[in-house]
DNA sequence: GAAAAGTAATTGTATCAACAACTACTTTGC
DNA sequence: GCAAAGTAGTTGTTGATACAATTACTTTTC
């Protein structure tokens, strides 16, 4: 469109500033306040929660570590901690991968599967209390599209 | 529009989940690559550059420590000890907030200023390159509209 | 105007995440 | 088929953040 008034495409102009302080802002105004009732409320964190979620959505239950650790947005040494917590808690096992002994599968015991049915409506409710229900539909699906858009664009995610 | 069709308002929908989802990802991975990136091109932690932001935009250079804790999303305790390392390295000082003597504030430096010139430049291009770029003219005017309106309907903000 | 309540900042402590180095295993190359 | 290179996962260590308790001061209350 116009681009020699100062406004030309790549400048970070006032809006795309503000529209990142505002990206930045909301992330850490709602994930706090997630964090927070999910502890309060199930005793659980909030990083327990979505490996229990990743667990629960994948095919029997059960994912390779390194491919968790992707998932949920985690290191892989950080997913082992993460992953030793919970097994003490009896809410995941490992178990071997076949064909590679090197693998090995977080599994999601009965445990975990329950507790995450105790716990996921309130979480659920959480998510629309703090970010789905201040989405008109219109801006729901059209902040997914350019949200999704931006992902696509970068080769950032496949990090 | 149609609401009685299992997509009454308050249901967390597809495009809502999707929206979310998006929204965590992009963050992680925006936020992941700038602070990698002023890592390693300005030995710079983004949450100093925070600190050096907010000085900066601040009157005389200056701010509160509360305030300050505030305005760059930490806790109290955690910006004494950011603060700490950053006087270490000559970029901020504390001075004493005449008429309280409980408050400090915590000042820019001319050599935290230096520092700040410095380093805009490349995380600028990083916000840019990572978020800003990513956006059409009309969609930034969008994203921001939206997200700003979903910081004003919540008390989250004001945490 | 002294005691109680409140507030700004700091410190003790625990947690938790990342990086780098390591172990164990698998695949590739010759 | 053996050595080299690569990959999955774990462990040693460090750094950084939060919560709770503490210190120092200020404001309120009676």
């Amino acid at each position: 469109m116009a681009e020699p008034t100062g406004d030309r495409a790549g400048h970070l102009d006032a809006e795309r500033l503000g529209a990142w302080r505002a990206f930045l802002e909301l992330h850490h105004a709602v994930t706090v306040a997630l964090a927070d009732e999910l502890e309060a409320e199930a005793g659980l964190p909030l990083s327990w929660y979505d490996v229990l979620v990743q667990l629960e959505e994948a095919p029997e239950g059960r994912r390779r570590m390194q491919d968790l650790a992707d998932a949920v947005l985690f290191s892989a040494s950080g997913l082992t901690r993460l992953v030793d917590r919970m097994e003490r808690a009896g809410l995941v096992e490992r178990r071997p991968f076949p064909g590679d002994r090197r693998g090995s599968y977080a599994v999601l015991t009965d445990a975990g599967r329950e507790r995450l049915r105790a716990t996921s409506g309130a979480h659920l409710r959480g998510v629309r209390e703090h970010f789905g229900d201040r989405l008109t539909d219109a801006d729901a699906v059209t902040l997914r599209r350019i949200l999704t858009g931006m992902l696509a664009t970068g080769a950032d995610s496949p990090s």
